[in-house]
DNA sequence: TTGACAATGAAACAGCTGATTCATACAGTC
DNA sequence: GACTGTATGAATCAGCTGTTTCATTGTCAA
């Protein structure tokens, strides 16, 4: 039936059902949340079949615990190049060098911002893959974050208030992921070079309120 | 085959049908989202039968309808309590009253604190209750927070610099909604009198950051 | 060619969900 | 006492969801 000329390429054909489904799945999942999409969403998104997802990845849960999987690992290699991208500076210039890859890696909605949606959606929404996530990401961020407050604190790294002034940090980043909250709230923050007034405005604001504290040290 | 003494308190009995669906739809609902909870959760937790929603409410949706909007008025109230907090106080006292109040009202989970856990969740995953709750509650709130770091930066309410500021006091307040965060990332704030603690260091934190984006004016 | 095996497609299944129907109980009114 | 409208309960319905089954296709090795 098929012509002799394209028999190899026809194997390799298009991305395989696998890979397809995956990449639909991510892209849902994130978009619109576990419960939301349906396996035949997906499918469809993914011209495969309703029964290839059993088939690769044992039913719905499977493909969805992948998904995270391939979250985590993206979310690894952003915080490694927030680490590289501060490597050599100060701890201002880390904290700059944290706050902008961050953050122009989240605006990247359509680029890998899906997994940090993902991410965030099991922030608000634990489901089994929350544990996961917070130890392989959000321990290490913690940590390296906790790591540039300290010295900029003047003080241990497990101390309360190293605690406290990261929580502050990441949570400016943290909502800056909300897309609705950011258009409702600080609509400006969503243009062109808006993402890169919010990196000056964080860390300048966070910077300050660190001096104030290493003060009253 | 009622006494005569409580036929009477039979009538008012215990609390309508309508108002224990409302009061265990709230609960659930904040708890665990709106596709989460079923109306047999709600009738079962609310001791009443499944018909009794569609007929009170016209369905799910309609109790959902309901409970936001008996959230948006305890919220209102929130916002007005932290308002009467301030009255009279200079721009610092006001916005460490708007932040005290935030958090205890916030913190108080057993009490009020679900009506925010609705929010909450209208942000991380939009229904469209979510235009009522910011147009009713979110706008006011940054309205009220604005006028003080307007104050404390010596500048107009619109410039962009309070929107940001205003932004990122309202994100460590909105962070410490997130329960799993705040236990995984500050665990010590969730104590007896973390939120205290949380209240002194988001108002010290959040003003060394105006006192110096105010010198830079 | 034959058999084995991975992959896919079409159809059906069991469970749950929101909504509906219909009968019943009850309080107030004439 | 008969009637009316409100409220509740039990049963059922239609639709969707995840999963399963079974037949089919294509590929590779013997």
């Amino acid at each position: 039936m098929s012509s002799i000329v394209n028999t190899v390429t026809e194997v390799a054909e298009d991305v395989h059902t696998r890979e397809r489904l995956l990449e639909a799945a991510a892209r849902l999942f994130a978009d619109h949340g576990y419960t939301h999409v349906t396996i035949r969403d997906i499918c469809g998104a993914a011209r495969a079949n309703i029964a290839a997802v059993n088939y690769h990845f044992a039913g719905k849960a499977g493909l969805y615990d992948e998904v995270v999987q391939l979250a985590i690992h993206t979310m690894q290699s952003v915080t490694r190049e927030a680490e590289d991208a501060g490597a050599g500076k100060n701890a201002e210039g880390r904290l700059r060098a944290y706050v902008h890859v961050f953050l122009t890696r989240v605006a990247a909605i359509d680029a890998d911002g899906w997994m940090h949606h993902i991410m965030l959606r099991e922030l608000s929404e634990p489901t089994s893959a929350l544990d996961r996530i917070v130890d392989q990401v959000v321990r290490p961020r913690m940590a390296y974050l906790r790591g540039i407050v300290a010295e900029l604190l003047g003080c241990p790294a497990d101390d309360e208030r190293v605690v406290r002034c990261a929580f502050s940090i990441h949570s400016q980043c943290i909502a800056m992921m909300n897309k609705p909250m950011v258009e409702q709230l600080n609509p400006s923050a969503g243009g062109r070079d808006g993402v890169g007034t919010m990196v000056d405005h964080i860390t300048e604001f966070s910077l300050a309120g660190l001096w104030a504290l290493a003060r009253t040290t």
